[in-house]
DNA sequence: TATGAATGAGCATTCATTCAT
DNA sequence: CATGAATGAATGCTCATTCAT
């Protein structure tokens, strides 16, 4: 009893922890903020960040922990293959697309940013939602594959062509290109348009 | 005269800086890296850099925009179009690809980092590559739509898809993807049909 | 009788927090061993140490005021004076150059540096073990002298440079000195020899 | 020439520090002291500190060096051995017993303190101040027992005897014996007669 | 009494930038 | 222009102590 109740204090104070985190670092970037800011924005004491978390680092571990863990629930969405293929196709690239919600917006660069360049978040952000998102994909297309729905392509590359393109419409979009900021509701279907048909005449 | 010898050391001491400041922000990242660690890499006094340059900050500008210069080049050279739509493509997608060198790999990796989090590298970066390089190349696809070649597309939306999925690429080889890594120099041609011709049956 | 049960009970947690705060200072030292160090070691919460001290020094001065203890009962054994000077005078030395265990020797380390420079530690230290000592000594040597056993020398300095010398050879064993590490053993009958007869030829 | 000048200027900076963190250790102990109170005792920035010493301790290490020099010329003065074995003894005593002037007084409990528990202090002390005396000193004595002025006795134990006895009376001394800072001058002649006669009728 | 989460003052150290020489 | 010593603000993290349960 007791030890269920302290495990559930213990997460709601870890996300309290990460909640405030997350607005700081969206809103002053990761280097800035001190550890000060997250205390005060989490209403709590500097050491209590301490209990709770390794280091400043961690607690960016942990708010993209909590994020990839939607991350998955999306991609395991997808296994629910609908019979026709311009319709999955259209799903499947409005979620991550959609995802980019306008609160998730800054912490989003911050997160790229520092996964550019710190290695563990790399390798979190590697082995839990590229990869597994790039296996499932595989799977799904192969399916499409036997059924002759799509040509027999070289899968591995073709994934990674369609998740690099999401990644770099992202990116493009967070570095405020207006093109993409006013058409961005469009993407999904004109990308399954695009990757389906190509654009040879 | 003097002038003209002040100003040509002037560059050559600006950019041994510079090159100083690339390999040693390659190697240890832009906030690891010290004013002191350029300053011994590049054999000169720390004061020395405040003459050429405003700020630390300023250094990976200054590096930037000389890369920059080079991708312009880039762009320039794909107006002079090929007859065939396929040949033009592989060239189209082999420059930026192969211009991740293994010198360049790491330095990239910071550059995109600081890029999501600077806004002046930001807007660098968009208004220096970004914008001309999808400017010109709405301008050379369109060519090749009145030349009925390829379908009347939204233009727009598809240069940016692509330049997109060129970006997420390198941002997945960078990531250290293995697949990228084994097959990057199929890339090019893969990536050149992928576009042309859809994956549907 | 509940009374005298919760004495006991009372002075079993006190000993056992110091018995467990010895263990840590030896193996840490003082300053680098923290409160949650002493807790975890003893089994208890961090909260519980202050029930029975009043701070973390107050566990230092617990621990030697229990030591002292064991001196103090070791000096009144010394008034039991054997006929031989000779005799006496080795006991004498033997008590506090065996008392080195190799348990209290890590811990004789750290006690020593905090009484140089903790002021109450050395009240404690000087009222209690070194005052007493030299007092008691100083009255069994005058009988030495009213035997005419011993010359009429300066009592308080004789005790003084005794007493000093043992502290110094102590000092220097912890040092690492490998002399004194191999012929520990042989020091009390050697010292006393020293003393009584001097080098003079 | 420049050099030249640098080198002093180092050296005077240098010292100026030590001797700003002598103070205040020696007032306020070595751990209570805070760097920012070394710069403000100093007079520069706390910065400067760093310019000069790799940390605090090693301001520790770099007074206890300073020390250590006085003390080597000390020994090597002795070496000009006089005929008389008492007159030599005297001066042999003398010597470490007066350098512990005021001044040093309090920085003596700290660097003893701190000798005891950190273990690069402990090992510059040992090699650069107890061996070499002790080394040197058994030199000596073995040139007044080949005079046969004193006993064969075993010279080994019977320097750490005699050293670890000033070292003990010190200690003392820094404890607050009155006894000893009253009769602090009598001490060098009494040692000697003690050690040469010893007490026994 | 026992607990252990919360506290927050405290501190060594770093480093971009300045400026006298 | 070049130098590099001096600067001092800035910050992540620790840990003895408290106190509500």
């Amino acid at each position: 009893m007791k030890e269920e109740i302290q495990k559930q204090l213990n997460t709601t104070r870890r996300n309290q922890i990460l909640d405030a985190a997350a607005r700081v670092f969206a809103q002053k970037g990761f280097h800035p903020t001190t550890t000060r800011d997250i205390a005060k924005e989490a209403g709590i004491a500097e050491g209590t960040i301490y209990n709770y978390f390794e280091s400043k680092a961690a607690l960016l571990l942990g708010i993209f922990d909590r994020m990839s863990e939607t991350a998955r629930q999306d991609v395991d969405f997808l296994k629910i293959t609908p019979g026709d293929i311009r319709t999955f196709l259209r799903v499947y690239f409005r979620q991550p697309l959609m995802a980019l919600k306008s609160d998730n917006f800054e912490l989003f660069r911050v997160i790229v940013s520092e996964i550019m360049v710190n290695q563990e978040l790399r390798a979190l952000y590697y082995h839990k939602i590229l990869e597994p998102t790039l296996s499932i994909s595989e799977t799904i297309f192969q399916q499409w594959i036997d059924q002759q729905v799509i040509k027999p392509v070289n899968l591995k590359l073709t994934m990674r062509a369609i998740s690099g393109m999401i990644m770099g419409l992202i990116v493009e979009y967070v570095m405020g290109d207006e093109t993409l900021e006013t058409r961005w509701e469009e993407l999904p279907d004109f990308l399954a348009d695009l990757i389906l048909d190509g654009i040879k005449e």
